[in-house]
RNA sequence: GGUAGGUUACUCAAGUGGCCAACGAGGGCGGACUGUAAAUCCGCCGGCUUACGCCUUCGAUGGUUCGAAUCCAUCACCUACCA
């Protein structure tokens, strides 16, 4: 299976500027390639995660990938995908985010190797020094507005009446034009890829290859990632899925993956990771004849958290998960159960707060993250939704006591089936 | 600069003097059923409160009124048309 098929096997492929044509390009020996990534935050989300393992699917295949972090189009902003003009990022902002997205990328690719290391480059560096004069002689002249707002992200944001579109954020798809004719140029950068929203800007690239440099470049494009029911990928109503794990704990990463819908699982199978094909027909296999067993899930879980944290912190966020899933904690050990107390949603309490008539377990509950209020709380409990220590607490007038303490010091809460907070009492 | 329209809770969106903490939909959270899945059904979703109830909210400020999300004035922002 060449590169190409496979990608395509795995629901990587949604279009591409010249399929023939890239085929035998690719059949010819390695290529570098590029995928930019723009610092809207000071981490990358499990979205940024399908062109970046992308990029580093083509490193194993022996090509030469090429990480962008977008210091300069992260000042601008992407309308692509956009419904409305989005706020402007400071420069401190833009800088801080930077710092950190880059060195989320280098993780997941190969800087080493001798035959085809991985490269980190940063487009503020070739875009900030030309001036607004040059820019619009240099790339300006080559785009005319009639091709530009013919552009998907554009006319989108024209036709939309209410929101429009700002001059800054038309001008995006010639900033990354510029990147790629740049990369073209200067590191013989041939293909760039993206999700299928960044079809324009890329093309936009290929187009001011062609125009000024007479050569050819390469567009391939990725499905977005959309789950069965229709709704974006990698959020969760708590919020975005993040790989930082400060932002997104390890646990609770392995979690947003083992919760996968059996809609969903073996395409983010194919997408995510790294699995050979045959591997995963097996899983998609067992999903059909033995699907409470949820191997599929369980096995998408453990690749994404093995590959973005890391073997530790998976046997953490597996400790944690047999023990919070594992019903009662009758029998459980101490030392297993001090793991969990590190990996878990966990909350610092003061002892003296447990003395006497105790803690309110609506308090509690708000205290440990697990209710916006304690009115919310109040009918949480009375719904029968909460339990603590894993024991349903139907009644809303409870209070936590020093009796309630498991291994010493810690009251584990849980609202509903699956939203735990560890309350650790000093 | 002129004219007209708009700004309501997480989002969309009703409400145009008391019955409004505010219809409805989406979404979320809980429950039942399950498999930490989906679908379905039920309950909840401003805050405090065991409850009666109290308090804060409908762009901002001030006013009219016994009483305002609803009327008036000023301001801010958005949109359209005209200049």
């Amino acid at each position: 299976m060449t590169l190409l098929e496979e990608l395509q096997w795995r629901g990587l492929y949604a279009d591409c500027t010249d399929q023939d044509a890239l085929t035998k390009r690719l059949a010819e020996g390695p290529i570098a390639l590029y995928c930019g990534f723009d610092p809207t935050a000071d981490s990358l989300h499990v979205g940024n995660l399908v062109p970046l393992l992308a990029l580093r699917r083509f490193q194993l295949a022996g090509h030469h990938p090429i990480a962008l972090a977008g210091g300069a189009t992260g000042m601008v902003g992407d309308p692509s995908g956009k419904s409305a003009e989005r706020n402007l990022q400071t420069p401190e902002q833009v800088a801080l985010n930077i710092a950190s997205v880059q060195t989320q990328l280098a993780k997941f690719l190969d800087f080493e190797t001798r035959t085809n290391p991985a490269r980190l480059v940063n487009n503020a560096d070739w875009t900030a020094p030309v001036s607004y004069l040059e820019f619009l002689r240099e790339v300006g002249k080559f785009f005319t507005i009639n091709w530009m707002i013919a552009k998907e992200s554009v006319r989108a944001r024209m036709e939309d009446r209410e929101n429009g579109i700002s001059y800054t954020e038309f001008s995006y798809m010639l900033l990354q034009a510029f990147d790629f004719y740049h990369l073209r140029k200067t590191l013989d950068c041939e293909l760039q890829v993206g999700a299928t929203d960044q079809w324009g800007n890329i093309t936009a690239g290929t187009e001011l290859i062609r125009k000024k440099l007479g050569a050819g470049g390469y567009g391939l494009v990725f499905p977005l990632l959309t789950k069965a029911d229709g709704t974006k990928y990698g959020k969760t109503a708590t919020g975005t899925v993040w790989l930082d794990a400060r932002r997104t704990s390890p646990y609770r990463f392995y979690q947003f993956f083992m919760q996968t819908a059996d809609a969903d699982v073996v395409k983010l199978l194919k997408v995510l990771t790294f699995l050979a094909p045959a591997e995963i027909d097996a899983l998609e296999t067992d999903l059909k004849n033995n699907p409470s067993a949820r191997l599929a899930q369980k096995t998408l879980a453990r690749e994404m958290t093995q590959l973005v944290h890391g073997p530790e912190r998976l046997a953490g966020a597996l400790k944690a998960s047999d023990v919070l899933f594992g019903g009662s904690l009758d029998g459980l050990s101490a030392e297993d159960f001090q793991d969990v107390a590190g990996e878990a949603p966990n909350k610092r309490i003061e002892r003296a707060s447990l003395a006497g008539a105790g803690l309110a377990l609506t308090e509690a509950l708000v205290q440990g993250g697990l209710a916006p209020s304690k009115g919310q709380a109040r009918k949480d409990i009375e719904g029968g939704g909460v339990y603590v220590n894993n024991v349903k607490a139907p009644e809303s007038t409870r209070a936590l006591t020093t009796a309630d303490l498991i291994f010493g010091s810690f009251i584990l809460l849980r609202k509903g089936k699956r939203t735990y907070s560890l309350l650790n009492v000093g």
